[in-house]
DNA sequence: ATCACAAATGCAAGCGCTTACATTGGCGCT
DNA sequence: AGCGCCAATGTAAGCGCTTGCATTTGTGAT
C-alpha cells in the first residue's frame, strides 16, 4: 500500500481486498455477481482508499458513460432553466448525469458541441427544437446516438420530440385577443433563423387572424433577439407606426418585459392603450406590473418526460416516440379589450 | 476503408494519411512538430473521415482534460448564471470546456459532485463560498486539484477567492440606510447554515448598527430558501411582529422581490411606510415596481476573473492569489427615508 | 466419498489515445 | 565523399477499467 499522492486505482483495491480486479470491478457494477463474504472485504478496501472510479478508464473500457448531453440556445434565461432542471433532476434518478453546453442559438456553435459531446461519449442527446441541417442527424443516427427533441412537438421528424405545438398554443392566445375586438395586430418575435417555435409562433397568430376574418398582411412583424432591451426597441418601433397596433403578441415574455417597461416609458398605458402579450409563462411574468397574460407551458413536466423518453432509448434501444404536452393560456393584466 | 458503423479512430486516419498514429496525434496536439507537407496530408484525411478524438481515451492517456468543473448552489437563478456564463466564457477563449453541476445548497450533494468531477478528469475547480467540510481541500489538495473560491471573499482560507467582502458591501448599505433615519431593522436572510454570504451579510448590518449606535438585538432575522414566495412569507411574518420594522434588508434581490410583492399584497406601500432592499442588482430588480435599492455585484468579472486565475493555476501550478473586487450601493425607489 | 454442474473468481485482451525513446533521413561542413 | 547533428517520424508501452472465457471452488445427489 503505497501512499501515493494521487488518486487509487482498481488494482490498488484489489491488491488490498486480496481478489482481482476483475471481482472489484464486478463489486462496483453487478454486486449481485459476487458472493456477500468477498464484497464485505472489497467494499471495505473501497471506503479505506477512499477509491472512486476513473470516469474515463470506465467509459472507454465499457463504451457507456451514463452522461446525457444538453444543449440549449442559452443559460441566461429562465425559460430552459427550468425545464432543464427537471430534466437533470430525472435522469440524476436513473444514475446519469448531464453535461450542458449551451449554443448561443447559433447553429454552427451548436454542431461543434454535439460533436464534442459524442465524443465525451454522451449516451444521448437533449437538443432544443427541430430546425438543423438534417446531416446532424444521419451522423447521430450513424453514431447510434439517441437523441429527443424539446421545446417543439412535430412527430414526422427525424427524432422524436417531447414538447407542445407552439403554432397551436399562440393561436389560441390570439383568439383570446381577437375576441376582445383587437384588428391590429402586431408581433414582437425572436430571431426565425433556425428557430422553429419562433416561426410556428407567429403562424398561429397568422391561423387566428385567418379564421377571424383578419387579414394576415396585417400583421407586423419585428424580430429581435432575447433581450429586455430588445423587447423595449422593438415596442417603440411598433408604437412608430403610421397605424398604432392596439395589440402586440410577444413571442416569449422576455420580450414582452421589455414592451412593457418601454410603454411606461413611454406614458402608454397597459392594457388601456395597447395590449401586450407574452409567452411562456415564467416567474417575471406574474411578478411584473401590469402582470403579463401569457401562455403557460409546462417546463418541468416537459423535461422529466423527455428524460424518460430518452433514457428508454438508451436502454431499450428504441427509436423513441413522441409526445405531445398541452399548453393553457393564463389571463392577467396586460390584456385587455380594443379600444 | 472499412466503412464501419462507428466513429473513426485515429488509427483509421493513420492508416489514411500513411503515417503512424503518433504524427497524426502530433498533428492535432502541437501542429508544428511536424513538417508542412505531411501536416497537409493527415489533416485531409481527418476531415474526410470527420474525425473526431475519443475523449476518454484522450483524457486517459494524458492526463489532461482541458475540462473545468463548477459547482453551483442553484441554477434556478440569475445570480449565478450570470456570473458563470462570463466565466464560461473565459474558459472556453483559452480552450476549455465547463461542467456544471448544481448542489441544491447540500453540502453532502456537492461533495460528490466534487468527487464525481474530479473522477471525470477536471482539471481544476469552481466552488461558491468558503464554508464546507476541510477534509474536502485536504482532499483536492492531495490529488492537485487547483480550485477557486467565488462569489465570496477571504484571503486567509486554504483555497485563493476571487469575490467580494460581503460583510463590507452588507454594511455600506445598512449605513445608508441607518442615515436615512431607520432604527427598527429587520433582515430576510438565505439560510445560513453552510452558507458564509449570507451570514457574512448579517453580520455587516449587525457591524452598521453597532457604529451607529443601534442595539444590535434589535435585527430581527428571518432565515428562509431561495424563493420568492418564502421571501413573501418572510416579511409578512415580519409585518406582524408587535414593533413593526422600518426597514427590512433583503440577503438577496430574489427575496426582496417576495417582500416588495408581498407589501403590494398586503396593502402596505413601499417605501412610504416600509423600505425594503436587495442584494445581487439582477435584472428583476429594476423590473419590478418599486425597483429595487440594491448592492450591485461585478458577476461578469468576477466570473472572468476567477476563470483567469484557475487556468493560471492549472498551467502553472502556482497556488493562486486572492482577488477583491468592489461592490456598489445602487439607489433606487425601494429605499426612502424613515416615517 | 464421488461426480456433475453451477456459482464464484481469475486471466488477460483490449478500449483509443499520448509520449518517451528509438530510428531514419537530409543537411551543412570539412 | 564522409561525418555529425538535428528535425521528422515511427515504435510501443502504458493510462485504469470492463468483460469474454478459463479456471477454481462449492453444492447436492448418488
Amino acid at each position: 500500500m503505497s501512499k501515493n499522492r494521487s488518486a487509487p486505482t482498481l488494482d490498488d483495491v484489489a491488491r488490498k481486498a486480496g481478489v482481482s480486479t476483475a471481482t472489484v470491478s464486478r463489486c462496483l457494477n453487478d454486486p449481485k455477481r459476487v458472493v456477500e463474504a468477498t464484497r464485505a472485504r472489497v467494499m471495505s478496501a473501497v471506503s479505506e482508499l477512499g477509491y472512486t472510479p476513473n470516469f474515463a478508464a470506465r467509459v472507454m473500457a465499457a463504451k457507456r458513460s451514463f452522461t446525457i448531453g444538453a444543449i440549449i440556445p442559452t443559460m441566461e434565461n429562465a425559460i430552459f432553466a427550468r425545464g432543464l432542471q427537471a430534466f437533470q433532476e430525472e435522469i440524476h434518478n436513473q444514475g446519469y448525469t448531464l453535461l450542458v453546453s449551451s449554443s448561443a442559438y447559433q447553429p454552427e456553435a451548436e454542431e461543434e458541441q454535439i460533436r464534442t459531446l459524442v465524443a465525451r461519449g454522451a449516451d444521448g442527446l437533449l437538443l432544443i427544437g427541430h430546425d438543423r441541417d438534417p446531416r446532424i442527424f444521419d451522423y447521430l443516427d450513424r453514431q447510434k446516438i439517441p437523441v429527443v427533441v424539446a421545446w417543439s412537438f412535430a412527430s414526422n421528424q427525424s427524432a422524436p420530440s417531447v414538447g407542445f405545438d407552439n403554432s397551436q398554443a399562440m393561436q389560441a392566445l390570439a383568439e383570446q385577443v381577437i375576441k376582445l375586438g383587437h384588428t391590429r395586430l402586431a408581433t414582437i418575435s425572436a430571431l426565425t433563423k433556425g428557430n422553429d417555435r419562433a416561426r410556428f409562433r407567429i403562424e398561429g397568430i397568422r391561423d387566428a387572424m385567418r379564421t377571424n376574418g383578419l387579414p394576415e398582411a396585417s400583421l407586423s412583424v419585428v424580430e429581435t433577439t432575447y433581450e429586455i432591451e430588445n423587447g423595449a426597441a422593438a415596442f417603440e418601433q411598433l408604437m412608430s407606426l403610421p397605424q398604432r397596433p392596439t395589440a402586440v403578441l410577444c413571442g416569449n415574455d422576455v420580450l414582452a418585459v421589455g414592451a412593457v417597461r418601454q410603454a411606461e416609458k413611454m406614458g402608454i398605458s397597459i392594457p388601456d392603450e395597447v395590449s401586450i402579450t407574452g409567452f411562456d409563462d415564467i416567474e417575471l411574468a406574474r411578478i411584473i406590473r401590469p402582470s403579463l397574460t401569457t401562455v403557460h407551458v409546462p417546463h418541468r413536466e416537459m423535461g422529466r418526460k423527455a428524460a424518460i423518453e430518452l433514457i428508454d432509448m438508451i436502454e431499450t434501444g428504441s427509436t423513441g416516440q413522441s409526445l405531445r404536452l398541452e399548453t393553457n393560456v393564463i389571463n392577467r393584466e396586460s390584456l385587455g379589450p380594443a379600444t
